[in-house]
DNA sequence: CAACCTATATAGTTTGTCTATACTTCGGGT
DNA sequence: ACCCGAAGTATAGACAAACTATATAGGTTG
C-alpha cells in the first residue's frame, strides 16, 4: 500500500527539520558515538568507527577531544596490547543524560502544541515509533 | 500530561538513530537548502542562509558549489542590482526528488515490515506528524 | 621465526563553517 | 543633485571534522 510510503516521507521530513535546527554544541557524530556507548558499553575504536560509519582515523581524531573533555576515557585490553577501549566516564553518562533531555524537550515543547487530537494520535502510535527504531 | 515526554523522546530517538546511517552525498545544510528552494522558489542568498540557520558567507560558498555541480542558479534580481536570487535547475529538482526519496524509503521498508496494527497508528499520526514538521 | 595481518596513530588534504572586512548598490536628508 | 549610512553579496583567513595514505606496534601462523 502507499501510505507507509506517505508516513516514510513524513518522518524523513521529519528529520531533516530536526537536524537543521539542532545544537551545535559537539558534532552530531561525537554525540552519536556517545549514545551507542552508552547502549553498547566500551568498545574498540575500530567498532565504534564502523558502528558510527566514519574511518578509523577520523574516529581516534574524535575519540582524542571526547577525551580531552573528558566524556571518554581510552582503556587497555588486557587480551591484546594492540586495542584501545573507548569507555563513557560517569561525566560522559552525565552528559549524554542532560542532551538527550534536550533534544527530547524540544520535540515535547511543540507536541505540547498539537490539538488534543494530534497528541492522542501520536500517544497511539508510540509503539509503532518504538518498535521503527529498534530495526 | 507525561505521554507528549514519551513521544518526545521517541521521536528523538528516531531522529538520531536515523542521522546514524544517514548519507553524505551532500552536506545536510545543501540538501535542505535546495529543499526549502524547492517548497517556497527562489530566494535571496541572505534569506536562504537565514532559513538554513547559517551565516550569509557560508551560504555565499555552499551556494557556489551547488552552482558548480548544477544544481541552483544565480538570478538578477530586476528590482535591486545587489540581490542574488538563488533558484533549483531542473537538474536540482531531479536531484531533490531521487534524494528525497531515497531518504523516505529507508522508512517505507521499516514500516512495511512492521504489524499491521503499528502501520495503522501510524497512519493515523499522519496529520500530527506534519503538523510537528510546520512548527 | 619470518612474514603477514590487525589495531591504532600520524600527516596532509578537503569541506563546511565562522568572523571580519571590502565592494556595490540603494535610499533618504540636506 | 549629492553624499552618507544601510543593505546585499563576496573575499580572506581561521578552525573543526571528515577523508586517504601511511607509519608503528603488536599478534598469528606456516
Amino acid at each position: 500500500m502507499d501510505s507507509s510510503q506517505a508516513v516514510g516521507e513524513a518522518l524523513y521530513s521529519l528529520v531533516i527539520a530536526a537536524i537543521r535546527g539542532r545544537a551545535r554544541e559537539i558534532s552530531l557524530t561525537s554525540a552519536s558515538a556517545l549514545s551507542t556507548l552508552s547502549r553498547t558499553g566500551p568498545l574498540r575504536l575500530t567498532d565504534l568507527a564502523t558502528a558510527e560509519g566514519i574511518a578509523q582515523p577520523s574516529m581516534t581524531t574524535l575519540v582524542t577531544g571526547l577525551e580531552r573533555n573528558g566524556l571518554v576515557e581510552r582503556r587497555q585490553d588486557p587480551n591484546d596490547r594492540r586495542v584501545v577501549l573507548v569507555a563513557l566516564t560517569d561525566v560522559g553518562h552525565d552528559y549524554l543524560r542532560r542532551r538527550r533531555k534536550t533534544g527530547a524537550d524540544r520535540f515535547t515543547a511543540l507536541i505540547d502544541q498539537l490539538s488534543e487530537e494530534d497528541q492522542a494520535a501520536l500517544v497511539a502510535a508510540l509503539p509503532a515509533l518504538h518498535h521503527l527504531e529498534e530495526s
